[in-house]
DNA sequence: TTGAAAGCGCTACCAA
DNA sequence: TTGGTAGCGCTTTCAA
């Protein structure tokens, strides 16, 4: 190993006092002078020195550092999401300690250890948090927002998109357009995201006096996305209009559709949900309702903020509403007509 | 704030010492009867007590955390080999620091920050680390592992597909099944992944004899591989057979010979490079030249572990062969071909 | 403006 | 098997 530079070896090379050199390299510069500054920067160049981080959060028992909880990172959705949350943490000068859940696994299992290592706070992604592990992080002061999912009555701040809403804007787009058979693809059950767009197309159906739609269970990947559009296309009288929990899902029943030899959107329309990359596609031009995520990765970051600057403020719902986006997967829509939601 | 409970609480409520608190939750365990083991771990439960990651760090001088360095997270083949790696990495009770270097910035600059961490270990993907950085790691005693990238002659071991063979491969399999105009459309320039691929296929057309292959340049992206094909294509006497240098370039290339109005594979065969999961799905049937994924981040792992134990190990470059995946791009091929890279 | 010294919470060594 | 104690490298009073 190599033998490390301190901040006395530093010190010792300028010819001034440890105290001193750790001046130099606070945030905030307190009173020292210029020459002194120098000599020690220069010393400090010379040796290869670098503050040890550890050391200083040990000392001012405060870390930059904010804990990512996030299951599902390969679902086409998420990544896009940790980059930006990576790149503007970042820019904000703060490290990101990444853990992931695989699904089976409980994320309550993988709080304790993500509070050993006294994140400043803690976004969690994609994965549900029980209340009271919740309410264990706001008692060991750790700031929690949720990122897409919510607790009801929890201890945490969550930001997500209008879920409820969009559903109900399919719903509408779909009516609007003339389709009279529709059905639902649902994503993995118990999730928030899927009970509220769910809940808001079934809602908005029945407001509109459509209670016969039909529904598919799958579990937001593409091969479930497929096998469920397959099954609901089997039967008779198949739906002439799908809506699908997210677009990996329609993607997979967009294929699905064309297998059989029908065609999209003159025999069936399918509508997505969250706007991936690959909804744009030649191949696919998928209609679909768009989470803002930039919006959403804002928010989060402001309200983990609020949070750190005022520990007490209650805990807040953020919904940030989307909007759909016109492709070619749904019959009858014409590409002028797109609306928030 | 809340008052955060330390081992000499434990100790304290235990009726023991505080190093007997320390020694109960050591990962080995040394030393210290059943019953006064149980006496501090009730306290600590009693207490809510968790072990300062900090602190501990701060005194062995050692740390559990493993550095990632990436770029381009959102490029498809990213997010899987990120979530492999963060289960792996948990699976070994170490905790990743993740950072993303955006294309323009500089991933030297990163460092820094990163070795403030005292991170044990260092893994870089998809970015270039100058051969400088990588010997600054190695003065600080930080191993770094390269992740499909490689630096000449540099202090750092390095896993990668083998780029080379592949794209040897790819121009196998393209002449063995009658294809006489071909094109490549490469990747980000400067990067080993798009030279290494270019330079396999280059080799293997030369020795075979085809000098006249043309070339169109992108940057790994959908857009800019739907734009090459599209530019290869708009000429006279259009190549009837392309390599792209990854999957996303080569989907987007599909749907550009589609738009044109042309099939695949009977006018136009494409091969691709990665394997991604959207290159299975229905509407592309992509064949193409897979990464081993899995097994490379082993090696990954390996490497570095190899490299903890043994510090002074020289720097290793491990190649791991890929193989061909038959479906539906490549005209001529039937699906029981597929062989070793 | 600078230096001395007291921790931060833990591990690890030495004695008992 | 346990307790006492000396650090780890830094920040942060308090004095000079």
């Amino acid at each position: 190993m190599t033998k490390h530079i301190t901040s006395i070896d530093v010190a010792r090379r300028a010819g001034v006092s440890q105290s001193t050199v750790s001046r130099v390299f606070s945030d905030k510069h307190p009173a020292v002078s210029a020459e002194t500054r120098q000599r020690v920067l220069t010393a400090a160049a010379d040796l290869g020195y670098r503050p040890n981080a550890i050391a200083r959060m040990m000392s001012t028992r405060r870390t930059h550092i904010v804990g990512i909880l996030m299951a599902n990172i390969t679902s086409p959705f998420y990544p896009y999401v940790l980059e930006k949350f990576l790149q503007r943490l970042q820019a904000l000068d703060r490290q990101a300690l990444v853990f992931t859940a695989s699904a089976h696994q409980d994320v309550d299992a993988l709080l304790p250890l993500v509070l050993q290592h006294q994140v400043a706070a803690l976004i969690v992604t994609s994965a549900t948090l029980s209340s009271e592990t919740a309410d264990e992080c706001a008692r060991s002061g750790v700031p929690v927002i949720l990122f897409n999912r919510y607790v009801r009555g929890g201890a945490a701040s969550a930001v997500c998109a209008d879920n409820v809403a969009g559903g109900r804007l399919a719903a509408d787009v779909l009516l609007d357009t003339g389709h009279r058979r529709l059905a639902y693809i649902a994503g993995t059950p118990d999730t928030s995201t899927n009970t509220d767009r769910e809940r808001g197309f079934a809602d908005r159906l029945a407001e509109r006096g459509d209670t016969s739609w039909r529904r598919a269970q799958a579990d937001y990947t593409y091969e479930t996305g497929f096998a469920a559009a397959h099954d609901l296309l089997a039967g008779s009288d198949p739906p002439d209009a799908l809506f699908c929990a997210n677009d990996i899902m329609a993607l997979g029943a967009l294929d699905a559709v064309r297998q059989i030899g029908a065609r999209v959107p003159e025999d069936v329309s399918i509508i997505g949900f969250d706007d991936i990359p690959m909804a744009g596609w030649g191949a696919y031009h998928l209609t679909t309702i768009r989470q803002e995520v930039d919006a959403m990765i804002a928010a989060t970051l402001d309200l983990l903020h609020a949070k750190l600057d005022q520990p007490d403020s209650p805990p807040v719902l953020r919904l940030i509403p989307g909007s759909l986006i016109v492709r070619g997967s749904v019959r009858g829509l014409d590409r002028t007509q797109e609306s928030g939601a």
